[in-house]
DNA sequence: ACTATCCAAATAATCGATTATCTGTCAAGG
DNA sequence: CCTTGACAGATAATCGATTATTTGGATAGT
């Protein structure tokens, strides 16, 4: 479950990672929905980053009205990809070379860290999850001719990436790795469709996951360092060949 | 200046940390003004922890109309101080040992991991900025008596710490520490009011501030993890005592 | 007594209209 | 020409009223 906005830093109720992570289960607020809506086109490209969001036109394109839709926005803020100035409106968080950079570093830096602890504290509930995680993962299918099953994919991805370091015990922690996660995945759904041909990202997941279970902290870390690094170096090398920078 | 509601992680536009941080300059929306009040009000303490908050209520103490408010509540939400939950409203996050002692912990993975950034990349202009935030902070006064000098160290204290990590070059790093920073004031606002008897902070953070401009890597950022470690623990201390646990 | 169901008051969410602010354009003055 | 100021259209912010949801309490059934 990304969104996380049942409240600030909540202690993680949350039993098991729902499966159903992004499900628009019908009960919430027009906001909540529309919140749902707008990361999505967010985050696939749909909405392109660095432009302004017209709150006319937003409404009427989405059929609501302004308060939901500013509800939606202000969401969209916390999870860093919509910037906001008084009077000015909103716009959609640009993307840079410096950003992904910094994204990835930091993702380096935080999730690693949080693997660490969730090695050292995780039960075994945990270990479950985790293997759970990667099993839905290696099988889904990544078609980047067929558009819904990326969406599906890049949902289990984070969804496994997150229950990897589930285990951590720190809420805070977790929050800012699933908001690195989900500036990240901006980056993926835009600039990669498949995977670059020298790696095998299913067994590094594997790896990542078994060494994680297996409570080899070094090996695990490292894994887990390098998966996140060659993503960011693919991702560099794409942002630069598609360079709209 | 804290806010940092300009726009997500926006790239530190902020020539120089403006002395006059969270100066209300009048000019801002309704929202804006309303959730600087309305944050002061919290980290203060004067909005109790945990305790809900009615927007009906809201509404007429501070007389504005459902839309700020709800703006302003949506920034309190990504500064972590405020909780929300479809249909249910709005409450004051709550306050607890764990909490208290992830902050702590976070800061200082974090704060160390900027400072060092910022040792390493830092320009004379960031070295002028530490020492010009050391000396405001140590010129002022601090009298329990007196809560306009608290507040205002309060806001010296948090320009310091984050002039010190300024130069890190990474404004996502930044956004995060300094959602934590304001996490640890309120517990400090609300537990301590003045300095315990067996430290000299003052000079702690002259220590730090020297170490950091002469980069002397290990040694700053030593005396930065001590610091933080100590207020970690004299706050833990205090928690356990006035223990509203 | 205990639980389940329904109702009413409280509260949150949404809407449409109004007000305030900004942005770009054009004219007058230098 | 360039700058300055004023206007108009576009856009954002706010408001008051309406609608939807939840909560707590009363009632009926076991």
């Amino acid at each position: 479950m990304i969104p996380d906005h049942d409240g600030a830093f909540a202690p993680t109720t949350e039993d098991a990672p729902s499966s159903s992570g992004f499900l628009d289960d019908g009960k919430n607020t027009i906001g909540s929905q529309l919140a749902f809506r707008l990361r999505e086109a967010i985050i696939s490209g749909e909405l392109q980053a660095g432009s302004k969001i017209n709150l006319d036109k937003a409404r009427k394109t989405f059929n609501v009205s302004l308060s939901p839709l500013r509800e939606a926005l202000a969401r969209l803020i916390s999870d860093g990809l919509v910037e906001f100035e008084d009077n000015r409106g909103y716009r959609v968080s640009s993307i840079s070379l410096a950003n992904l950079e910094e994204i990835t570093n930091l993702r380096e830096e935080f999730e690693i860290f949080a693997l660490r602890e969730s090695m050292r504290l995780g039960d075994v509930e945990w270990e479950g999850n985790v293997m759970r995680a990667l099993h839905r993962l290696n099988r889904a299918e990544r078609d980047a001719a067929r558009p819904e099953t990326l969406e599906r994919w890049e949902e289990l991805h984070r969804e496994f990436h997150l229950t990897l370091i589930s285990g951590c015990g720190k809420p805070i922690l977790l929050h800012f790795c699933r908001l690195l996660l989900n500036l990240n995945d901006r980056y993926r759904r835009v600039f990669l469709t498949r995977t670059s041909g020298d790696r095998n990202v299913s067994q590094e997941h594997s790896e990542i996951a078994q060494g994680a279970v297996a409570r080899d902290l070094d090996y695990s870390c490292d894994m887990l360092r390098q998966h996140i690094h060659r993503t960011g170096t693919n991702l560099r090398k794409h942002l630069a060949t598609k360079g709209i920078l």
